[in-house]
DNA sequence: CCGTGTCTAGAACGATGGTTCTAGACTCCG
DNA sequence: CGGAGTCTAGAACCATCGTTCTAGACACGG
């Protein structure tokens, strides 16, 4: 009953930040919207709005990190894993009219100087999704600071196609990425491969 | 005397919106750091906080267009372009004490779906950055298609490193992009090479 | 000196922001 | 029953939001 509760205000925070950002979300549309009193919200999370986006934050980059690694896992091989990753993205946007797939992005953009707390989980979030990348790219074969550079790569240009085809409401930015992205991965296992490890 | 304030109303507006989003700035914020009283602000754009947005879009788009092609034109070579470009834009994010160096993307993701005027005044101005890259790239030698994912991708880089730069507070993946940005660019050039136009 | 147009000053507006607080309702173990 | 702990209801708080409005300051051609 009580985890039911703080769930159904997560979710909704998701997707009203997802919409609108951080300051564009007021509690009194969360409450509404998680069929949730405000008193129950400040319950749940004693430090209010800003605890609340902490959450949502922490639970949606763990989310988007365990997706990465079923899809890593389910792919035929480490290039075409990267064009699923951003099919998909394509799909779930064009799905839901365009709204933002991941409200991280844009919480951090909006208080990265303004709040520690935000700021911090963000940069948890993306680091846990660049280690993840690194490790499924070293696994591939590819040496390690070579992996940690197309992992940066990998996380910056799915922020960045977001926002970009979300803006221009358009799936072409994503699919672009995609195969620019599968491209510079097979790349470096061609190059691991005529150049073995000694 | 006139064009004088509502410059350093734009000038004000931007940077505040870099450092705290769109929703997060008042316009009482605004009046203050640009010296200009809110009726002033309301004289320069009837329209209101919306307006004043929409301007500052256009105005930081027009001049980050121009930035790319200036550096574009000033580089040795088209590969060269792109890393010097990225490694700018480090050091301006650097010296800046990490505040965002693009206002467009945070407003972008902030009202997409919320204000019309504003996400096509974001889409627009990605679209000039796009084509200005597009003919960059066409000029160099590259195919039509392959030019234009390639600026999709570089325009998604560019906003997607200021995301995870700027949150994780280091330049790292801003050179990492430079490098794998011109490493596609080079291999288009390549490929066009041993193929060439019929 | 006048008056027209451009720009600024700042008070006033209703609405809504995040937060706090006190009661009340519910569950569940004894 | 009963009472301790968990959760919800909703009024109340002050601050601030974006916007509007009316006066006044200033420049300048007649």
């Amino acid at each position: 009953m009580m985890a039911e509760t703080r769930d159904r205000i997560i979710v909704a925070t998701n997707e009203l930040f997802r919409r609108q950002g951080y300051n564009g979300t007021s509690l009194s549309q969360i409450s509404e919207a998680a069929n949730a009193t405000i008193g129950s919200i400040y319950h749940f999370f004693p430090g209010g709005k800003e605890a609340l986006g902490v959450a949502v934050i922490e639970t949606t980059g763990e989310m988007f990190r365990e997706l990465f690694e079923s899809i890593a896992n389910e792919a035929p091989g480490p290039a075409e894993a990267y064009v699923a990753f951003f099919a998909g993205a394509g799909t779930v946007l064009a799905e839901s009219g365009y709204i933002d797939p991941c409200p991280i992005g844009t919480i951090a953009r909006e208080v990265a100087n303004v709040s520690e707390p935000l700021r911090v989980a963000a940069s948890n979030a993306f680091a846990s999704w660049i280690s993840a990348a690194t490790r499924h790219l070293t696994n591939a074969g590819i040496p390690t600071e070579q992996a940690e550079q197309l992992a940066h790569v990998f996380v910056a240009t799915v922020e960045g196609t977001f926002v970009l085809s979300r803006t221009q409401r358009s799936t072409a930015p994503l699919e672009s990425a995609g195969r620019c992205v599968s491209r510079l991965v097979t790349l470096a296992i061609d190059e691991t491969q005529r150049t073995p490890t000694p």
